[in-house]
RNA sequence: CGCGGGGUGGAGCAGUCUGGUAGCUCGUCGGGCUCAUAACCCGGAGGUCAUUGGUUCAAAUCCGAUCCCCGCACCCA
């Protein structure tokens, strides 16, 4: 029996909500596996959620959740986010299952049988409420930094020899250069190799959270190296018939995860265990928005059904819309840089290429056949040749994108079916041929639908929804099996003797800009002020926001921070109390610029740790443009300590 | 010298490995067409390929230096 084509994404962290980042992950394998489908291949594609470790605990506890009900709840928006744009995953591994633990532990043993999970002893100072160790020059007066009660420790924990594997990997490698793409990064992991891998301590205490190392209850296996077996615990491995599914075919994932989990830990651990390696491990780069890191504290985390609903709100289909989405994220996906995304370029996007283009190329094509050739796709007669040559070119390039994962390029061969077709319109200029009543007539309205049938299968593994449509419009049954990649530019393939239907308009064309134009495009003067737009997340009561005891401050002293370039260290005066705070205006104010000025800080903030010092309290700032913040300041002198609301 | 990525017409990007006419989408200007969604097609303008030194018959591409931007790490409540 055939091997199963086997895809993944990382599982997801339950310390955060779903992004366009993880749906882009999300999509590229399900585009490919739809892709390997009308290949015939049968596929499976898995994804899920991590939902071990100390973070997830904390997260729960401070979400006031019992971990597992949080862990549930945070594990299904993973789930909805996946179906809201059609992703058709076929296994959500969760590594609180019973399936995972079973591999992890099984995989852990194996690992010690064959010699690379060795015990090892630490010796050093333990903060025991923050479950971290503190180096000695860390220390102050005897405690930690945060102050709490530090004690020697000397304990055991197991480490994975990461060091043996350097050469077996890069061996690997070598003989096989689709192991790590795409090219561009494989130079990244071989550096990293060389510098040297140094081995993995793989446990910890155990906090009440995480999956137990065999036979030892109190410690657990470390998050990441429980993590990444989820791939073959999916598999069904330990147990019979895992290599019916194993190894993976390909690991997609964005590019932080790549080098040090993906291509060294993972591979040296199946390595270890003598089981087989994955084939291919690509990373795509990251979205920016507006030329900033997507980031839950900047606001600018882009969610996908908010992109659908816009395009729903625009008189799309909802079906349509999510197709849309889709398509704009592959359309500036990061092949193997990162890219910028915003609704300006969305709508660019969408205008173009399926607005214009697709949606008038289907609608003029369709219309012109119905009016010239009484609606038939008449039997006997050829797409041109030159016509079938293009198809069969743009199909081959297609394919080549798709070998080396290039999902944006080949999607761009999609389109540039289209754009061929409408200028092929141009050149032959049907209606013309009509008044002329040319003979050629029917071979060149039998070329547009061949394009538009062509188009529709390339596009397919992209936007089902779209191209089921198009099949209708073509006046293709809505079970006919069309789906064969073969079938794709096989003149052949044309449903000859049927009539088509009626074009329906698909895409109405986008004439508002919701969106302002990114600051970027315009650098405005500096003195002109730029309105932002403000979204509310939710109301909150007065007495919530009384909860906050804001106060005016005197800065007495500012100083840099050692290892930082955005903090700032700062001694404030509150009424007689003074406080040590660490704000990050480093690339905006000069420390000593700062000295003496009135500020207002938040009193009652929990003491927060940063760059290893304590920072009791938090400075109001605006955000300024180009991430420049603005200070708060009283716009008359108060005495220190005033209370603000 | 912590690690890495980048700087190519107004915008977003490809091209750099393997040197040989600087390419694509959008925008802009002009023209054409009427089958079509004011869509579509053609043409023009616009680039000293960050700077600089070198190698070469020839450099966006190879080598050296410099400047700037962005990630990671550390951190940014």
């Amino acid at each position: 029996m055939a091997k199963i084509s086997y895809l993944t994404t990382p599982i997801y962290y339950v310390n955060s909500i779903p992004h366009v980042g993880h749906a882009l992950t999300m999509l590229v394998c399900d585009v490919e596996k739809r892709y390997r489908q009308m290949h015939g291949e049968t596929v499976k594609f898995l994804t899920g959620t991590d939902e071990n470790g100390l973070k997830v605990m904390e997260a729960a506890q401070e979400a006031g959740e019992d971990t597992q009900a949080f862990v549930d709840r945070i594990s299904q928006t993973f789930r909805d986010a996946a179906d809201i744009l059609n992703i058709d995953y076929d296994i959500f591994m969760r590594t609180t299952s019973e399936q995972h633990k079973k591999a992890v532990q099984a995989l852990f043993l194996k690992l010690k049988e064959n010699g690379y999970i060795y015990l090892d002893k630490y010796e050093g100072w333990y903060d025991v409420s923050a479950e971290t160790f503190v180096k000695e020059a860390e220390l102050v007066d005897g405690k930690s930094p945060d102050g709490n009660e530090v004690r020697w420790v000397e304990e055991e924990n197991y480490f994975f020899k990461l060091s043996a594997f350097g050469d077996r990997l890069l061996a690997h490698a070598e003989a096989n250069p689709e192991f790590w793409m795409p090219e561009g990064r494989k130079a990244e992991v071989v550096s990293f190799i060389h510098q040297g891998l140094r081995d993995v301590c793989v446990t910890r205490n155990n906090p009440g959270w995480g999956i137990p190392v065999p036979g030892e209850e109190h410690k657990v296996v470390y998050v990441w190296f429980d993590a990444l077996i989820n791939y073959l615990a999916a598999s069904g491995w330990p147990d019979a018939g895992w290599e019916e599914l194993w190894p993976a075919d390909v690991h997609w994932m964005a590019k932080e995860i790549f080098v040090r989990f993906h291509c060294t830990l993972w591979p040296a651990m199946l390595m270890g265990a003598d089981l087989p390696l994955p084939k291919t491990a690509i990373a795509h780069g990251w979205f920016t928005f507006n030329d900033a890191k997507m980031s839950k504290s900047k606001g600018n985390v882009l969610a996908p059904d908010e992109l659908i609903n816009d395009f729903v709100d625009a008189g799309v289909d909802r079906e349509l819309a999510v197709d849309v989405v889709r398509f704009a994220l592959i359309r500036v996906m990061p092949y193997a840089n990162d890219s910028n995304f915003n609704r300006t370029e969305l709508e660019r996007n969408y205008n173009a290429d399926l607005a214009n283009d697709l949606g008038n190329s289907l609608n003029r094509s369709i219309t012109m056949v119905q009016k010239f050739l009484d609606g038939k796709v008449v039997k006997g007669v050829q797409p041109r040749s030159d016509v079938i040559a293009a198809i069969q070119e743009a199909k081959s390039k297609f394919e080549e994108a798709m070998r080396i994962h290039n999902l944006g390029e080949a999607l761009n061969q999609a389109l540039e079916v289209v754009r061929q077709q409408n200028k092929f319109i141009a050149d032959t200029k049907p209606w013309a041929m009509a008044k002329e009543e040319s003979a050629d007539l029917p071979e060149v309205l039998i070329s547009l639908l061949y394009m538009l049938r062509a188009t529709e299968g390339l596009l397919r593994p992209f936007m089902p929804a779209t191209c089921d449509r198009i099949l209708a419009q073509l006046g293709y049954e809505p079970n006919e099996a069309t789906t064969d990649w073969s079938k794709v530019g096989d003149p052949l393939s044309l449903n000859y003797g049927k009539s088509v239907n009626d074009p329906l308009p698909m895409f109405p064309r986008l004439e508002k800009k919701p969106e302002p134009a990114p600051v970027k495009d315009a650098p405005a003067p500096k003195k002109e002020k730029k309105s932002v737009e403000i979204e509310y997340p939710s109301e909150i009561e007065f007495a919530d926001f009384t909860k906050v005891q804001l106060r005016v401050a005197r800065i007495l002293e500012a100083e840099e921070v050692e290892n930082s370039d955005k903090l700032v260290k700062l001694q404030v005066l509150v009424g007689d109390e003074k406080r040590q705070i660490l704000a990050g205006i480093r690339k905006s104010y000069e420390p000593a610029d700062l000295v003496g000025r009135q500020v207002i800080v938040v009193c009652n903030l929990k003491p927060r740790k940063m760059a290893g010092l304590e920072s009791q309290g938090m400075i109001l700032a605006a955000d300024g443009p180009d991430g420049k913040a603005i200070l708060l300041t009283p716009e008359a002198e108060a005495p220190e300590g005033t209370s603000v609301h």
